[in-house]
DNA sequence: GTGGTTGCAAAGACTTTGCATTGTT
DNA sequence: AACAATGCAAAGTCTTTGCAACCAC
Protein backbone atom coordinates (compact mmCIF):
# COMPACT_ATOMS: atom_id res chain seq x y z
CA UNK A 1 0.00 0.00 0.00
CA UNK A 2 2.68 2.70 1.08
CA UNK A 3 5.08 3.64 -1.49
CA UNK A 4 8.12 1.55 -1.96
CA UNK A 5 10.10 4.47 -0.33
CA UNK A 6 8.41 5.23 2.48
CA UNK A 7 8.10 1.71 4.10
CA UNK A 8 8.30 1.48 7.91
CA UNK A 9 11.40 0.33 7.77
CA UNK A 10 12.45 3.11 5.63
CA UNK A 11 11.37 5.76 8.27
CA UNK A 12 12.66 4.08 11.32
CA UNK A 13 15.83 3.90 9.54
CA UNK A 14 15.37 7.83 8.69
CA UNK A 15 15.00 8.12 11.87
CA UNK A 16 18.06 6.51 13.48
CA UNK A 17 19.87 8.34 10.97
CA UNK A 18 18.98 11.30 12.78
CA UNK A 19 20.10 10.26 16.02
CA UNK A 20 23.09 9.49 14.33
CA UNK A 21 23.63 13.12 12.94
CA UNK A 22 22.66 14.78 15.84
CA UNK A 23 24.67 12.07 17.84
CA UNK A 24 21.43 11.51 20.04
CA UNK A 25 21.38 7.81 21.70
CA UNK A 26 19.47 4.65 20.59
CA UNK A 27 17.47 3.62 23.43
CA UNK A 28 14.99 0.67 23.74
CA UNK A 29 12.46 3.23 24.53
CA UNK A 30 12.71 5.43 21.47
CA UNK A 31 12.49 2.22 19.16
CA UNK A 32 9.84 0.84 21.09
CA UNK A 33 7.50 4.14 20.39
CA UNK A 34 8.78 4.60 16.45
CA UNK A 35 7.38 1.49 15.91
CA UNK A 36 4.09 1.88 17.25
CA UNK A 37 3.94 5.44 15.34
CA UNK A 38 4.85 3.51 12.37
CA UNK A 39 2.83 0.67 13.03
CA UNK A 40 0.07 2.74 13.83
CA UNK A 41 -2.31 3.92 10.54
CA UNK A 42 -3.87 6.83 11.67
CA UNK A 43 -3.46 10.25 13.01
CA UNK A 44 -2.86 9.03 16.30
CA UNK A 45 -2.62 11.34 19.67
CA UNK A 46 -0.13 10.92 22.43
CA UNK A 47 -2.31 9.00 24.79
CA UNK A 48 -3.38 7.19 22.36
CA UNK A 49 0.14 6.00 21.13
CA UNK A 50 1.08 5.79 25.08
CA UNK A 51 -1.40 3.32 25.71
CA UNK A 52 -0.18 1.15 22.05
CA UNK A 53 3.04 1.50 23.66
CA UNK A 54 2.72 0.69 27.16
CA UNK A 55 1.21 -2.59 26.07
CA UNK A 56 4.88 -3.04 24.32
CA UNK A 57 6.59 -2.53 27.43
CA UNK A 58 4.56 -1.29 30.70
CA UNK A 59 7.79 1.05 32.01
CA UNK A 60 7.59 3.57 29.44
CA UNK A 61 6.83 6.76 30.98
CA UNK A 62 4.44 9.72 28.88
CA UNK A 63 7.32 12.25 29.20
CA UNK A 64 9.02 10.03 26.83
CA UNK A 65 6.69 9.42 24.43
CA UNK A 66 6.46 13.01 23.83
CA UNK A 67 9.89 13.82 23.97
CA UNK A 68 10.22 11.32 21.34
CA UNK A 69 7.53 12.55 19.08
CA UNK A 70 9.30 15.71 19.36
CA UNK A 71 12.19 13.97 18.06
CA UNK A 72 10.45 12.24 15.07
CA UNK A 73 8.48 15.24 13.92
CA UNK A 74 11.97 17.44 13.57
CA UNK A 75 13.45 14.57 11.37
CA UNK A 76 10.55 15.17 9.19
CA UNK A 77 9.22 11.21 9.93
CA UNK A 78 5.95 12.59 11.54
CA UNK A 79 4.03 15.83 11.45
CA UNK A 80 2.04 17.51 14.48
CA UNK A 81 -1.59 18.13 13.95
CA UNK A 82 -4.12 20.15 15.72
CA UNK A 83 -7.52 19.53 15.45
CA UNK A 84 -10.54 20.74 17.12
CA UNK A 85 -10.76 18.01 19.84
CA UNK A 86 -7.46 20.29 21.43
CA UNK A 87 -4.58 17.48 21.83
CA UNK A 88 -1.99 16.94 19.25
CA UNK A 89 -2.60 14.13 16.93
CA UNK A 90 0.47 12.91 14.76
CA UNK A 91 0.23 11.42 11.39
CA UNK A 92 3.21 10.07 8.38
CA UNK A 93 4.77 13.65 7.62
CA UNK A 94 6.21 11.69 4.57
CA UNK A 95 2.71 11.78 2.46
CA UNK A 96 2.35 14.52 -0.02
CA UNK A 97 0.63 17.58 1.27
CA UNK A 98 -3.34 17.25 1.92
CA UNK A 99 -5.70 18.82 4.16
CA UNK A 100 -8.43 16.95 6.30
CA UNK A 101 -11.96 16.19 6.66
CA UNK A 102 -13.32 15.45 9.87
CA UNK A 103 -16.73 13.93 10.58
CA UNK A 104 -18.22 15.66 14.06
CA UNK A 105 -19.86 12.25 14.64
CA UNK A 106 -17.52 9.68 14.92
CA UNK A 107 -14.29 11.36 14.46
CA UNK A 108 -12.99 10.06 11.24
CA UNK A 109 -10.34 11.55 9.53
CA UNK A 110 -9.97 11.57 5.65
CA UNK A 111 -7.13 13.31 3.51
CA UNK A 112 -7.95 15.22 0.69
CA UNK A 113 -5.61 17.07 -1.64
CA UNK A 114 -7.67 19.99 -3.85
CA UNK A 115 -4.70 22.28 -5.97
CA UNK A 116 -7.50 24.56 -6.98
CA UNK A 117 -7.76 25.57 -3.44
CA UNK A 118 -4.00 25.76 -3.11
CA UNK A 119 -3.97 27.62 -5.75
CA UNK A 120 -6.58 30.21 -4.69
CA UNK A 121 -5.10 30.53 -1.40
CA UNK A 122 -2.04 31.74 -3.17
CA UNK A 123 -3.58 34.52 -4.98
CA UNK A 124 -5.16 35.49 -1.85
CA UNK A 125 -2.32 35.70 0.54
CA UNK A 126 -0.66 37.58 -2.60
CA UNK A 127 -3.75 40.09 -2.77
CA UNK A 128 -3.19 41.02 0.91
CA UNK A 129 0.44 41.71 0.42
CA UNK A 130 1.31 38.80 2.50
CA UNK A 131 3.88 35.73 0.97
CA UNK A 132 2.20 32.33 1.99
CA UNK A 133 4.54 30.48 4.28
CA UNK A 134 1.84 27.80 5.30
CA UNK A 135 -1.84 27.20 5.60
CA UNK A 136 -4.33 25.32 7.80
CA UNK A 137 -7.36 23.77 6.29
CA UNK A 138 -9.89 21.74 8.13
CA UNK A 139 -13.56 20.57 6.65
CA UNK A 140 -16.05 19.23 9.47
CA UNK A 141 -19.18 17.52 8.57
CA UNK A 142 -21.01 14.44 9.08
CA UNK A 143 -20.30 11.27 6.95
CA UNK A 144 -22.15 9.38 5.22
CA UNK A 145 -22.11 6.07 7.63
CA UNK A 146 -23.03 8.55 10.11
CA UNK A 147 -25.59 10.05 7.91
CA UNK A 148 -27.21 6.72 7.51
CA UNK A 149 -26.97 5.31 10.97
CA UNK A 150 -29.19 8.48 12.12
CA UNK A 151 -31.56 7.83 9.35
CA UNK A 152 -32.05 4.16 10.36
CA UNK A 153 -31.40 4.78 14.28
CA UNK B 1 -17.08 52.28 9.71
CA UNK B 2 -19.51 49.28 11.01
CA UNK B 3 -23.08 48.25 9.78
CA UNK B 4 -25.61 50.35 11.69
CA UNK B 5 -27.57 47.20 12.49
CA UNK B 6 -24.29 46.46 13.94
CA UNK B 7 -23.08 49.02 16.04
CA UNK B 8 -21.60 48.36 19.69
CA UNK B 9 -24.69 49.63 21.47
CA UNK B 10 -26.97 47.52 19.52
CA UNK B 11 -24.17 44.42 19.99
CA UNK B 12 -24.44 45.55 23.95
CA UNK B 13 -28.76 45.40 23.95
CA UNK B 14 -28.77 42.20 22.14
CA UNK B 15 -26.47 40.74 25.04
CA UNK B 16 -28.49 42.51 27.29
CA UNK B 17 -31.29 40.99 25.97
CA UNK B 18 -29.86 37.73 26.19
CA UNK B 19 -29.35 37.90 30.13
CA UNK B 20 -33.01 39.15 30.15
CA UNK B 21 -33.95 35.66 28.19
CA UNK B 22 -32.47 33.36 30.19
CA UNK B 23 -33.31 35.27 33.07
CA UNK B 24 -29.45 36.12 34.34
CA UNK B 25 -28.68 39.18 35.99
CA UNK B 26 -27.34 42.62 35.15
CA UNK B 27 -23.66 43.20 36.65
CA UNK B 28 -21.42 45.88 36.51
CA UNK B 29 -18.55 43.57 35.96
CA UNK B 30 -20.33 41.84 32.45
CA UNK B 31 -21.22 45.48 31.47
CA UNK B 32 -17.69 46.79 31.75
CA UNK B 33 -16.08 43.66 29.90
CA UNK B 34 -18.87 42.91 27.02
CA UNK B 35 -18.19 47.16 26.88
CA UNK B 36 -14.27 46.66 26.90
CA UNK B 37 -14.75 43.87 24.11
CA UNK B 38 -16.68 45.97 21.95
CA UNK B 39 -14.40 48.18 21.99
CA UNK B 40 -11.75 46.50 20.84
CA UNK B 41 -11.01 46.19 17.32
CA UNK B 42 -9.42 43.40 17.13
CA UNK B 43 -9.10 39.65 17.44
CA UNK B 44 -8.50 40.03 21.46
CA UNK B 45 -7.67 37.36 23.66
CA UNK B 46 -8.78 36.75 27.22
CA UNK B 47 -5.74 37.96 28.65
CA UNK B 48 -5.47 41.43 26.56
CA UNK B 49 -8.97 41.86 27.43
CA UNK B 50 -8.74 41.35 31.05
CA UNK B 51 -6.01 43.59 30.77
CA UNK B 52 -8.05 46.55 29.17
CA UNK B 53 -11.07 45.81 31.98
CA UNK B 54 -8.71 45.90 34.67
CA UNK B 55 -8.35 49.24 33.52
CA UNK B 56 -11.17 50.18 34.15
CA UNK B 57 -11.67 47.99 37.38
CA UNK B 58 -9.36 46.71 38.80
CA UNK B 59 -11.44 44.14 41.02
CA UNK B 60 -12.66 42.03 37.88
CA UNK B 61 -11.28 38.67 38.13
CA UNK B 62 -10.07 36.34 35.43
CA UNK B 63 -12.86 33.85 35.66
CA UNK B 64 -15.54 36.79 34.92
CA UNK B 65 -14.22 37.67 31.83
CA UNK B 66 -14.10 33.98 31.22
CA UNK B 67 -17.59 33.53 32.24
CA UNK B 68 -18.46 36.15 30.19
CA UNK B 69 -16.91 35.66 27.05
CA UNK B 70 -18.90 32.49 27.18
CA UNK B 71 -22.22 33.93 27.53
CA UNK B 72 -21.11 36.39 24.45
CA UNK B 73 -20.37 33.71 22.08
CA UNK B 74 -23.57 32.09 23.52
CA UNK B 75 -26.38 34.79 22.64
CA UNK B 76 -23.93 35.54 19.17
CA UNK B 77 -22.13 38.59 19.78
CA UNK B 78 -18.88 37.09 20.08
CA UNK B 79 -17.05 34.34 18.11
CA UNK B 80 -14.15 32.33 19.60
CA UNK B 81 -11.14 31.59 17.25
CA UNK B 82 -7.89 29.65 18.23
CA UNK B 83 -4.77 30.54 15.96
CA UNK B 84 -1.55 28.79 16.72
CA UNK B 85 -0.66 30.48 19.94
CA UNK B 86 -3.05 28.20 21.62
CA UNK B 87 -4.81 30.85 23.64
CA UNK B 88 -8.77 31.67 22.46
CA UNK B 89 -9.28 35.24 20.60
CA UNK B 90 -12.55 36.54 20.16
CA UNK B 91 -13.91 38.43 17.53
CA UNK B 92 -17.20 40.22 16.56
CA UNK B 93 -19.48 37.17 15.47
CA UNK B 94 -22.36 39.55 13.83
CA UNK B 95 -19.74 40.19 10.31
CA UNK B 96 -20.53 38.04 7.82
CA UNK B 97 -18.27 34.66 7.03
CA UNK B 98 -14.57 35.33 6.49
CA UNK B 99 -10.98 33.41 7.23
CA UNK B 100 -7.89 34.65 8.58
CA UNK B 101 -4.24 35.75 7.14
CA UNK B 102 -1.77 35.90 9.94
CA UNK B 103 1.46 37.26 9.81
CA UNK B 104 4.29 34.72 11.67
CA UNK B 105 6.36 38.17 12.11
CA UNK B 106 4.34 40.17 13.91
CA UNK B 107 1.02 38.16 14.44
CA UNK B 108 -1.17 40.78 12.73
CA UNK B 109 -4.60 39.21 11.69
CA UNK B 110 -6.30 39.93 8.14
CA UNK B 111 -9.58 38.81 7.53
CA UNK B 112 -11.08 38.01 3.97
CA UNK B 113 -13.54 36.20 1.64
CA UNK B 114 -12.94 34.21 -1.25
CA UNK B 115 -16.23 32.24 -2.20
CA UNK B 116 -14.31 30.44 -4.70
CA UNK B 117 -12.52 28.51 -1.75
CA UNK B 118 -15.59 28.18 -0.20
CA UNK B 119 -17.35 26.59 -3.36
CA UNK B 120 -14.40 24.22 -3.38
CA UNK B 121 -14.79 23.14 0.21
CA UNK B 122 -18.58 22.33 -1.03
CA UNK B 123 -17.44 20.19 -3.65
CA UNK B 124 -14.54 18.69 -1.65
CA UNK B 125 -16.72 17.68 1.06
CA UNK B 126 -19.57 15.80 -1.23
CA UNK B 127 -16.79 14.00 -2.91
CA UNK B 128 -15.85 12.33 -0.03
CA UNK B 129 -19.31 11.66 1.01
CA UNK B 130 -19.66 14.18 4.04
CA UNK B 131 -22.50 16.94 4.65
CA UNK B 132 -20.24 19.70 5.60
CA UNK B 133 -20.92 21.54 8.85
CA UNK B 134 -18.46 23.84 9.07
CA UNK B 135 -14.43 24.56 8.22
CA UNK B 136 -11.47 25.84 9.67
CA UNK B 137 -9.41 27.76 7.46
CA UNK B 138 -6.26 30.13 8.45
CA UNK B 139 -3.41 31.07 5.71
CA UNK B 140 0.21 32.14 7.48
CA UNK B 141 2.42 34.16 5.66
CA UNK B 142 4.45 37.65 6.37
CA UNK B 143 3.34 40.52 5.65
CA UNK B 144 4.24 43.30 3.05
CA UNK B 145 5.40 45.59 6.26
CA UNK B 146 7.53 42.69 7.72
CA UNK B 147 9.20 41.68 4.54
CA UNK B 148 10.24 45.24 3.58
CA UNK B 149 11.57 45.61 7.71
CA UNK B 150 13.86 42.63 6.58
CA UNK B 151 15.11 43.98 3.82
CA UNK B 152 15.96 47.49 5.19
CA UNK B 153 17.82 45.92 8.28
C1' DG C 1 33.66 7.28 32.23
C1' DT C 2 31.04 10.91 29.88
C1' DG C 3 27.12 12.79 28.58
C1' DG C 4 22.68 11.90 26.71
C1' DT C 5 18.15 9.47 28.40
C1' DT C 6 14.60 7.96 31.39
C1' DG C 7 10.79 8.07 34.69
C1' DC C 8 8.71 10.44 37.99
C1' DA C 9 6.86 14.24 39.86
C1' DA C 10 6.51 19.01 39.67
C1' DA C 11 5.68 22.99 37.03
C1' DG C 12 3.60 25.63 33.10
C1' DA C 13 -0.03 27.50 30.12
C1' DC C 14 -4.71 28.02 29.46
C1' DT C 15 -9.29 27.25 31.11
C1' DT C 16 -12.90 25.65 34.21
C1' DT C 17 -14.99 24.91 38.65
C1' DG C 18 -16.13 24.82 43.86
C1' DC C 19 -17.52 27.65 47.30
C1' DA C 20 -18.37 31.28 50.56
C1' DT C 21 -19.66 35.94 49.92
C1' DT C 22 -21.88 39.60 47.50
C1' DG C 23 -25.32 41.72 44.62
C1' DT C 24 -29.72 41.71 41.52
C1' DT C 25 -34.26 41.25 41.00
C1' DA D 1 -35.69 36.63 50.49
C1' DA D 2 -34.21 33.76 46.73
C1' DC D 3 -30.89 32.76 43.80
C1' DA D 4 -27.51 34.09 40.40
C1' DA D 5 -22.75 36.21 40.06
C1' DT D 6 -18.28 37.22 41.77
C1' DG D 7 -13.51 36.53 43.21
C1' DC D 8 -10.36 33.70 44.74
C1' DA D 9 -8.01 29.62 44.86
C1' DA D 10 -8.03 24.98 43.58
C1' DA D 11 -8.51 21.70 40.09
C1' DG D 12 -8.33 20.05 35.17
C1' DT D 13 -6.23 19.15 30.68
C1' DC D 14 -2.43 18.87 27.80
C1' DT D 15 2.45 19.50 27.56
C1' DT D 16 7.10 20.59 29.17
C1' DT D 17 10.85 20.50 32.45
C1' DG D 18 14.01 19.51 36.62
C1' DC D 19 16.56 16.06 38.44
C1' DA D 20 18.65 11.83 40.28
C1' DA D 21 19.35 7.35 38.59
C1' DC D 22 20.52 5.00 34.49
C1' DC D 23 22.45 3.46 30.16
C1' DA D 24 24.52 3.87 25.34
C1' DC D 25 28.60 4.95 23.26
Amino acid sequence: MTDAKHTADDRFARFKEHLRAQRLKSTAQRDTIVRAFLASQRHISVEELYNDVRRMNPHIGYATVYRTMKLLTECGVAAERHFRDGEARYESAEKRHHDHLICESCGKIVEFEEPRIESLQQDTAKRCGFQLTGHKMELYGICRECRRARQAG
